[in-house]
DNA sequence: ACCCAGGTGGCCC
DNA sequence: GGGCCACATGGG
């Protein structure tokens, strides 16, 4: 395998699309239900959900917790899954209100401790966990998604298929462990693949030299 | 009429 | 530890 040059790819990578260091999203609960929404979902359809949200005044936890499930499964529908992700987000919501009373206190405890607590809920896995921990927390935990397995392939030759623990490992071990690093590195992944999906496969001069694997 | 999208959990072996 | 499947909408 070609050896793997982490903070050269984030600098190449930086200074074609600038410093991101991003969530969509603005406030923790928002970045929180937009990490479970967007389960193998696109964003796009995600948007749609939270704008109904919005709309319906329901951005609060205990709303949330408390709704009638009917009435959450509507408002959330456009992002797909919608009875599953209604059922295990209010789920999640009512354990985060009985054990630790708001968002603020949940998130505020220590990394470790939150990556492994949101683990044990059902709806959230390795994806949804580091970036919940990583861009609701601001807690650094490296998120591993499909862009960066891609694009790692692409670039490094690592396995398409590889285990996100494995990923993860490689990554985290190779560069420093900073927030805004990991924050800033993963949005330079979405960004990058999100240009070069198969709506724009233009790849002539790409410094990366990847198009989201579709192509080629 | 397909394929895809910032996954997860259940069940099986 | 994997391999397969259901889950569902909206866009190309």
């Amino acid at each position: 395998m070609k050896k793997l040059q982490l903070v050269e790819l984030y600098d190449t990578l930086k200074g074609r699309y600038g410093f991101l260091d991003w969530w969509p999203g603005e406030t923790r609960l928002e970045i929180f239900i937009g990490a479970i929404l967007t389960q193998n979902t696109s964003w796009s359809n995600v948007e749609k959900a939270i704008a109904n949200l919005k709309a319906a005044g329901a951005l609060d936890l205990h709303r949330l917790a408390h709704m009638r499930r009917g009435k959450l499964e509507a408002l959330i529908r456009p992002s797909g899954f919608y009875r599953q992700k209604a059922e295990r987000l209010a789920s999640i919501l009512r354990h985060i209100e009985d054990d630790y009373g708001s968002l603020e206190t949940f998130l505020d405890m220590d990394g470790q401790a939150l990556r492994s607590r949101l683990l044990e809920m059902k709806g959230i896995g390795s994806e949804t966990a580091d970036s919940i921990v990583l861009y609701a927390a601001d807690k650094p935990s490296f998120v591993i998604d499909a862009y960066t397995k891609r694009i790692m392939h692409r670039v490094y030759g690592t396995r398409e298929d590889i285990a996100y623990g494995d990923l993860q490992n490689l990554i985290v071990q190779r560069i420093p462990k900073k927030v805004r690093l990991y924050k800033d590195f993963h949005a330079q992944f979405v960004e990058h693949a999100k240009l070069h999906c198969r709506k724009a496969p233009s790849c002539k001069g790409c410094p990366v030299r990847t198009f989201c694997g579709y192509n080629g």
